[in-house]
Order: structure tokens, then C-alpha cells, then sequence
DNA sequence: TAGCGAATAT
DNA sequence: CATATTCGCT
């Protein structure tokens, strides 16, 4: 009699607990968008979501969230996260193509993000390593790794130099100038750095190249390359417009502001209870391009793959190192570099 | 001079 | 294509 009492309630409880799991999931999905502007918040939710499924070892152990924190370096505490993230392709030695992808957690689509990840086989088993500099005078320091998930399976990266061989120095000085640079790839990695440097200065357009360079804290990284890939970048973002088809489905996206950023309209309203994907990232050929942010223009493009994130405002004053303090405001274009794109 | 952005070269 | 390098400008 008690016995079967008490399991009931238990499984009431377990009911209940459950749906407060989804009620925080759901929430965290909500600020999630925000999680640069509040990521002790997504932080709060995220430890009691883990919290309340730690009180519940039987429950359908659908362990969605691997370790959802440090996504982002934001909070001070990471302090500059050096690593060696570069990599130099040498042609020959295979093994790159890494993609580490999952920075972010798994468990819920972000809208945003989930352009970056989709198409990556994730597999990062080879990763590692991006940008061998087989000289080693370079830092062997580095902080904690920020955006790794690293549960259990951290054991890969983090050893710069194991990949092929290849014994490239930099010829940089002496030499005088006759050969090339080594071409640098930007591996995921690296260029997730950039985004998130991107996102932190204020978008692709307000963003320039030194300061990039000086967020990102990659050794190595000369201004000259992520001045390059900044305008690749921005060729590839300007507008992913027309190109497609356009498949008859004009998604007419509404961007509104809230806070002072710019959102998706449908990422934070939208009573959407479990279903996550909202914005069906319908053909994001923007792939990792796709997740910049980017300030919005005049007026913005009402059918595009192109969807902002969010565009810092840099409350969280983790150690500022000139960081651009900026507000998103639709009237912002203004006064410095008004000319975002040129419209023709 | 340093830095940026665009154009151009590889 | 994705980088690198050059060029013109501020």
C-alpha cells in the first residue's frame, strides 16, 4: 500500500521534474540568443537544467546537453585563450579537414548557430591542430580551452604538433622577400574565433582587421591574414540574396529589435513549447559563413538566409581589451563608416 | 606610418 | 574557390 503510494509519487515527482526540465530547456533555448549579451544567465539555466537532471539518474536518459558551458570565452575568468589554432596546409599531409564543430551545445537548434553546424560531419576525431607551426618558439602557453566540450573525450587537440611532420619553418624575416606566405587555412576553429571576434566587435563591418587580429589572440594570426579572410568573409555575407532559386517560398523574415538587438522575430516570440526549430533554416547555403551577424542595413533584406545573431553590446565587461562598445541601433550606421554596402 | 578596404594575383 | 599581395586612400 505505502510502498505503491509513495512510487506514485515519485513518479508524480519525476513528472513534474521532468516538465520543469523542459520549462528550462525551453527558456535557455529563448535566451540563447542572448547568450552573449547574458551568459551567466544561459549559464544559470543551463547548471539547473543539469542540476535537476542529476536529481533524476532514471529518467529517460536523453542526455542532450554534453556540457553546455563554456561556449564562449565571455566571462573573464578564461582570459585569453591562446592556442595554437592555426594551420598551415601543406598540400601533402592530409589529415586536416578537421572539424571540430560543436562548440555551442547539441542538444537545442539554435536557429542561429545551427547554420554553422549542419553541414559539418562533425568528426573532429582528426581535428586538432590548425595551423601547425612546426617552429614551436611560439607560445606553449594556453589557457583552459574554451569551446571545447571535452567530457570525456578531450583527449585529442591540445597537442599542436603531432600531425603529419612536415618541417616548414616561417621563412618570414631574412630572406628578403621572395617567397610566398605559407597559405593559412582557417580551420574551424580558427574561424569560429573570428566569428566570435566578429560578434564581440560589433559585426563584419564594424570590425577591423587589427582588432580581429587582437581578439582573437591567436598567435601567429598576422593582420594581413585575417584582413583577408574579413573580406572574404564579408563578400560571402553581403548578400546571399537572389542566388538561390529563391524556391517560391519567401520566407519573409522579421527582424525586430529587442534590447537594443536585433533579433529574428520568430526566434524569441513565437510560442514554439518544444519544437525548437522555428526558423526552419531553410537552405542556409551560407554554411559557416552563415552565423555572423551582421549590422543590419537600412533596410534589410526581408528574404534571406542571412540571419543576424546578435550583435554585441558587451555588458559583460570581461576584461575589455578595446572593446568596441556598441550600440545596435538601426540609426547607428550613422557616424563612422556609413557605408556599409554600397547599395547599387 | 599604420591600417583599412578593394582589387588583383596565385 | 580560398588565400596572398598589391594598390590607393586616409
Amino acid at each position: 500500500m505505502i510502498k505503491k503510494f509513495s512510487n506514485m509519487d515519485y513518479n508524480q515527482k519525476r513528472e513534474r521534474c521532468g516538465q520543469y526540465i523542459e520549462a528550462l530547456e525551453e527558456e535557455r533555448r529563448k535566451i540563447h540568443v542572448f547568450q552573449r549579451e547574458l551568459p551567466l544567465c544561459l549559464d544559470l539555466v543551463t547548471q539547473a537544467i543539469e542540476a535537476c537532471k542529476r536529481e533524476l539518474p532514471e529518467m529517460t536518459t536523453e542526455n542532450m546537453y554534453g556540457q553546455p558551458e563554456c561556449s564562449e570565452q565571455t566571462t573573464g575568468e578564461c582570459g585569453p585563450v591562446l592556442e595554437q589554432f592555426l594551420t598551415i596546409k601543406d598540400s601533402s599531409t592530409s589529415n586536416e579537414e578537421e572539424d571540430e564543430e560543436f562548440d555551442d551545445e547539441h542538444g537545442n537548434h539554435d536557429p542561429d548557430n545551427d547554420s554553422e553546424d549542419k553541414n559539418t560531419k562533425s568528426d573532429w576525431l582528426k581535428s586538432v591542430q590548425l595551423w601547425n607551426q612546426p617552429d614551436h618558439p611560439l607560445l606553449p602557453k594556453e589557457e583552459r580551452l574554451q569551446q571545447e566540450t571535452m567530457t570525456r573525450d578531450e583527449s585529442m587537440r591540445k597537442d599542436p604538433m603531432v600531425n603529419g611532420g612536415e618541417g616548414r619553418k616561417r621563412e618570414a624575416e631574412k630572406d628578403g622577400g621572395g617567397g610566398r606566405k605559407q597559405r593559412r587555412c582557417w580551420s574551424s576553429q580558427l574561424h569560429r574565433r573570428f566569428l566570435n571576434a566578429l560578434q564581440h566587435l560589433g559585426g563584419p563591418h564594424v570590425a577591423t582587421p587589427k582588432q580581429i587580429r587582437e581578439f582573437m589572440k591567436v598567435d601567429g594570426l598576422t593582420n594581413d591574414e585575417v584582413k583577408s579572410h574579413l573580406q572574404k568573409y564579408r563578400l560571402h555575407t553581403r548578400r546571399p540574396r537572389q542566388t538561390v532559386p529563391n524556391n517560391g517560398n519567401s520566407q519573409t523574415q522579421h527582424f525586430v529589435v529587442v534590447g537594443g538587438l536585433w533579433v529574428p522575430q520568430s526566434d524569441y516570440s513565437t510560442g514554439k513549447t518544444t519544437g525548437g526549430a522555428t526558423t526552419s533554416s531553410t537552405t542556409t547555403t551560407t554554411g559557416i559563413y552563415g552565423t555572423m551577424a551582421a549590422p543590419p542595413p537600412p533596410q534589410w533584406p526581408s528574404h534571406s538566409n542571412y540571419r543576424p545573431s546578435i550583435i554585441v553590446d558587451e555588458g559583460s565587461g570581461s576584461h575589455s581589451e578595446g572593446v568596441v562598445v556598441r550600440c545596435s541601433s538601426p540609426a547607428m550606421s550613422s557616424s563612422t563608416r556609413n557605408h556599409y554596402v554600397k547599395n547599387n
